[in-house]
DNA sequence: AGGGACGTAGAG
DNA sequence: CTCTACGTCCCT
């Protein structure tokens, strides 16, 4: 796979080359309509990958492998992303390095309700959703949207997946705000959770992979502690960011302890030792490629 | 087998 | 320390 923003256009049937649509916006020279074009564009790019994914089984459990040739977002080269959210943001830091005349909010001030620094606007969309971090102003095309799903038909838990959205496209033009030159792989794992955090977390844990006595650990140390397994990160459940607040699991919290009955994870279902967790790199964390 | 309760690992 | 949630036991 030489370049995976070609192949994901071909598997489309469209030939969506943003930049080609940026110069076709240039030429009609139409500065109004620059920003809705370029929008257009960077949606048509967005599902080009719904349909990617869509077509291949969602996320495979293997690692994708795909080399870094620009950003996804031609506007995020300066910062700016078609939600017209900071991609600062999703990764965790304030952003007022790159426009200052942006609310900064920083993740750990809003992930909790109720604690000092959390600006009233602030989307409480869910406990430990990294959604939490944007808000309205910023992220008002995905928070309208979210918030609509939120508000119709919840009966369906699966509603709640935001499957475009959920620990997928919003985690890529992520990548797409950071300036890695053409080459560099990212593998990153993303637990639904805390996905932004996980982003980045996990694009250095591959860095030191080799080095990390964790890796052998379980299986040549001999230790008969058993350790806890953790979600494989790709699964629908693990993709799932809300709980839905009305399962068994979300009803008994306290006393359960369990995560929320659509939010766990397939692989944790099944019996210890029975499935790809134990052959996976990383400690059974699931990974993924990033672009 | 399924679900609730509990201990506690792991992360922050 | 708090909080989430996995593993396990026990009950139905």
């Amino acid at each position: 796979m030489s370049n995976i923003n070609n192949t994901l256009c071909i598997a489309n049937g469209q030939g969506a080359d943003v930049s080609l649509l940026q110069k076709d916006s240039l030429q009609l020279d139409v500065s109004g309509l620059n920003s809705v074009l370029d929008y257009n564009a960077e949606m048509e790019r967005y599902r080009s990958f719904a349909n990617f994914y869509k077509t291949n089984g969602a996320f495979p459990q293997t690692a994708k492998i795909a080399r870094i040739t620009t950003p996804i977002f031609p506007s995020a080269r300066i910062g700016v992303s078609p939600w017209n959210c900071d991609n600062a943001m999703l990764w965790g830091r304030k952003s007022a390095a790159i426009n200052p005349n942006r609310t900064s909010m920083h993740r750990n001030e809003s992930q909790r309700p109720g604690k000092p620094g959390v600006p009233p606007e602030t989307l409480q969309m869910a406990n430990n959703n990294f959604l939490t971090t944007l808000s309205p102003e910023h992220c008002r095309p995905l928070a309208a949207e979210c918030m609509d799903k939120l508000k119709c038909g919840s009966a369906e838990a699966e509603i709640m997946n935001l499957p475009e959205r959920v620990g997928t496209f919003s985690a890529i033009p992520a990548l797409g705000g950071i300036s890695l030159p053409p080459g560099v792989i990212v593998m990153t794992a993303l637990h639904s959770p805390a996905a932004s955090a996980a982003v980045t977390d996990s694009a250095f844990q591959i860095a030191n992979l080799a080095d990390c006595p964790q890796n052998n650990s379980s299986a040549s140390s001999g230790n008969p502690a058993k350790k806890k397994r953790k979600r494989c990160g790709v699964c629908a459940p693990c993709r799932r960011l809300i709980n839905c607040g009305v399962c068994s699991s979300c009803r008994n919290r306290k006393t359960g302890h369990q995560i929320c009955k659509f939010r766990k994870c397939e692989e944790l279902k099944k019996k210890a030792g029975t499935s790809l967790e134990r052959t996976a790199a990383n400690g059974g964390e699931a990974f993924r490629w990033f672009f």
